[in-house]
DNA sequence: TCTATGGTGATTTTT
DNA sequence: TCACCATAGA
């Protein structure tokens, strides 16, 4: 094997600490990588050296990654280093790798072969059915909350029958878990928590089946550690053993998922609960400027709760880090707009460019400025391909094709596109399906067979039934994408959409052919998809794990807009962060809690640390929120932040004479608006007692210390306090 | 079954 | 403000 040979070569190339963890003797390693301190790249030099060094065979170790991104760049840059294939190695998420135990162990685990995975819209789908088949009122128990309430539950490892209710809620919550378990189990469906909460009790009730895995599994790694929940946690220790070895690689200060049930505990208590674990720090940062990396560092030392570790780079001090004050949001997108239009004369990538910002909303704004300058730019995060509703209902037929007993399948199209079977038929069958304790499907076999139904429906639902059957048989020895046509053809889905002329209509047929695309493309390469019964089986499980996102073109030159959640891992040249603003960033439903607000701390410091070359901070003194104009103090934040890095840009808005730069937004948002706790206006005119008449250009400040700028006819243009002032409408 | 209207509430999100 | 929902009415 040539990649003998090459390794020592690629240790070279690493630093002394990267090297001391990637060639440490086998034992526990707590790895502490702080951002763009080249953690995966550690990560995959580990598992070369265990392979070539440590004498560890591929099929004894198991990588674990949150997201299949980060799942799929793993196995490939381990396959890229070694030369080869690896097939032995179990490289995955963790929902894709406790589905895979599932799949292998199917009779153990409770499950039939036919096993599905549904997404939570599906859940709450299910949930919301559920409870008004218990006769409980929507408004008191919304199903969303009950849905939080279930998958808490189960991400701590909790059961229906392992909870004793301490009040009239948790009662009532437990008789819907209840309810909700007992129709997954019926219907063969499996949520994402059940797939981690299952596996592990697959494990924890099969002692031979852990002691395989135990014996199997000699590595285990880890990534992003920080992020991991409590079920995941154990799921980890149950597949470990005294005889094999984690590595954990994660980074405390960049833990921004607590409120998904990450527990920072983890990886705080790592050292504790496996022992002999040896600590290593990544210290060394590779991303950013010095002045990135100073700022960064300075603002997330106000946390106190921190395993203590502090980036240094040998890189160029680089750029100040821009501060700019804007009037109002749409001064800040024209800013932010016309630095990424400099960037780009000077012959850069738009691609090279994120806009960030704490909440989804402050993207419209942005859009529209980008837009007006014929930038193109793109939107992480958005809804992902297999959850539009056209390809959920298309997998819907899928679905109940490929399972009878799906009642979340049979519940989205039985009536999608309309067919006859309205709500009061529909209720009759859950009724029916509630007493006898059977799927939906089999409840309307029954209730076709003793005629329980009107004339209508009984037509209606058995033609429903006889195209699902037909279907199904008809289709059997057909590849998917052909399958898949027919079955677009059949259901009248394709001709119920084309009915729909609007731009909504195009994009939801684009999006189904898109559908036929997957298909065609869908390949049985994943072993726990080949253990499925059926193609049709596989890629429905294909579809469950992995929601579609990142097909963006490889080389599309656009602006990346996302929220700062949604950055993390990545890094560009240019960042700006946006809206720097209290109560907005930090939140103001997190900024009263100390753990709130150090969560909002960690997320600054993972935004910050996301640019290599030039940061901007941005901030509005005014900004419209939920319909009313709101007036915020700058991030405290950017007060964290050492003044020698900084820079602070505040547009001049002179009605004599424009500066160029913020002439346009100047005057357009400007005009009208209030200076703060004065009662005047911009553009107002008013009276002075010594200066006599005048017109308002200008304000500073929002409290009593508002200043305002007036151009006076004789005097010149003068700024005043307005509180001293007296200035009088004229 | 489709459309219009009003009430409501409003971080962050992967699998 | 705006988008999402549920409900009522045609």
């Amino acid at each position: 094997m040539h990649a003998m040979s090459e390794t020592p070569f690629l240790i070279q190339s690493l630093n002394d600490r990267q090297r001391e963890a990637v060639s440490a003797p086998k034992s526990n390693l707590l790895i502490l990588a702080g951002a763009g301190s080249g953690k995966t790249r550690v990560l995959v030099h580990r598992i070369a050296w265990l392979i070539e060094k440590l004498g560890v065979h591929p099929h004894q170790i198991l990588a674990v990654t949150f997201t299949n991104k980060a799942a799929r760049e793993m196995q490939a840059r381990i396959e890229e280093l070694h030369g080869s294939k690896m097939p032995a190695m179990w490289v995955g998420t963790f929902h894709g790798l406790a589905h895979r135990l599932l799949r292998q162990h199917t009779a153990e685990a409770n499950l039939s072969d036919g096993f599905q995975i549904i997404d939570s819209d599906d859940q709450l789908r299910i949930l919301k059915r559920l409870q008004k088949n218990l006769d409980l009122d929507e408004h008191r128990w919304p199903a969303k909350q009950t849905q939080w309430f279930i998958n808490k539950q189960k991400e701590e490892g909790k059961r229906a029958k392992d909870i004793t209710p301490s009040d009239y809620y948790e009662e009532t919550m437990l008789r819907i878990y209840n309810a909700y378990e007992a129709l997954c189990q019926r219907s063969s469906l499996v949520d994402f928590s059940e797939l981690l909460l299952r596996s592990l009790e697959l494990l924890t009730h099969n002692k031979d089946i852990a002691a395989h895995y135990n014996n199997r599994f000699q590595q285990i790694l880890v990534d992003e550690f920080q992020d991991t929940n409590s079920i995941q946690y154990e799921w980890l220790k149950a597949l470990s053993s005294p005889d094999s070895n984690l590595m954990v690689v994660g980074d405390d200060d960049q833990s921004i998922y607590s409120w998904r049930g990450a527990k920072i505990k983890n990886i705080q208590n790592f050292n504790r609960d496996f022992s002999d674990c040896k600590t290593i720090k990544l210290e060394q940062n590779y991303r950013s400027t010095e002045n990135i990396v100073s700022a960064a560092n300075a603002v997330i030392s106000f946390n106190k709760k921190r395993l203590g570790k502090k980036l240094w780079t040998s890189g160029d001090q680089g750029d100040m880090i821009t501060v700019y004050c804007a009037f109002r949001e749409q001064d800040e997108a024209h800013y932010t707009v016309s630095k990424i239009q400099d960037w780009v004369e000077k012959g850069h990538r738009y691609g090279d460019v994120a806009i960030l910002y704490r909440s989804n909303a402050q993207s419209r704004v942005l859009e529209e400025y980008l837009l007006d300058a014929n930038i193109p730019y793109r939107i992480y995060g958005g809804q992902k391909f297999f959850e539009r509703a056209e390809i959920k209902d298309a997998l819907g037929y899928l679905r109940i094709m490929s399972n009878r007993q799906d009642d979340a399948a049979f519940e989205r199209v039985v009536n999608t596109p309309s067919r006859g079977i309205g709500e009061t038929s529909l209720n009759k069958i859950r009724e029916h399906a509630k007493t006898m304790q059977t799927s939906l499907w089999n409840a309307s076999l029954d209730m076709i067979n003793k005629s329980l139904l009107t004339n209508r429906a009984h037509n209606s639902l058995k033609t429903f039934m006889a195209l699902v059957d037909d279907l199904d048989q008809d289709t059997q020895n057909l590849p998917l994408a052909e399958l898949t046509e027919q079955m677009l053809a059949a259901s009248d889905l394709i001709h119920f959409y084309q009915r729909d002329k609007s731009q909504n209509g195009i994009a939801r047929i684009e999006n189904l052919e898109e559908l036929i695309t997957a298909t065609k493309q869908f390949k049985l390469e994943d072993p726990p998809e080949q253990m499925t019964s059926t193609p049709l089986a596989a890629f429905l499980v294909h579809v469950a794990l992995e929601t579609g996102e990142g097909q963006a073109e490889a080389y599309a030159d656009y602006v990346n807009l996302m929220t700062m959640h949604a950055a993390k891992g990545l890094e560009f040249p240019l960042v700006f962060i946006t809206g720097m603003e209290e109560d907005l960033f930090p939140h103001k439903m997190s900024s009263n809690k100390p753990e709130g607000l150090e969560e909002e701390r960690r997320l600054c410091y993972v935004a910050m640390t996301r640019a290599m070359k030039k940061l901007y901070l941005t901030y509005a003194e005014s900004r419209s929120l939920h319909g009313t104009e709101e007036f915020h103090r700058p991030s405290r934040f950017i007060q964290e932040i050492p003044k020698e890095l900084l820079e602070h840009v505040r547009p001049k808005t002179n009605v004599n004479q424009p500066s160029e730069a913020y002439h346009r937004p100047a005057s357009q948002t400007l005009r009208g608006q209030k200076a703060a706790g004065t009662g005047l206006r911009v553009g107002q005119r008013v009276k002075h007692a010594k200066f006599g008449a005048g017109i308002i250009l200008n304000y500073e400040g929002t409290d009593a210390q508002t200043r305002v700028e007036v151009q006076f006819e004789n005097y010149g243009t003068k700024w005043l306090v307005a509180n001293y002032a007296k200035l009088e409408p004229a």
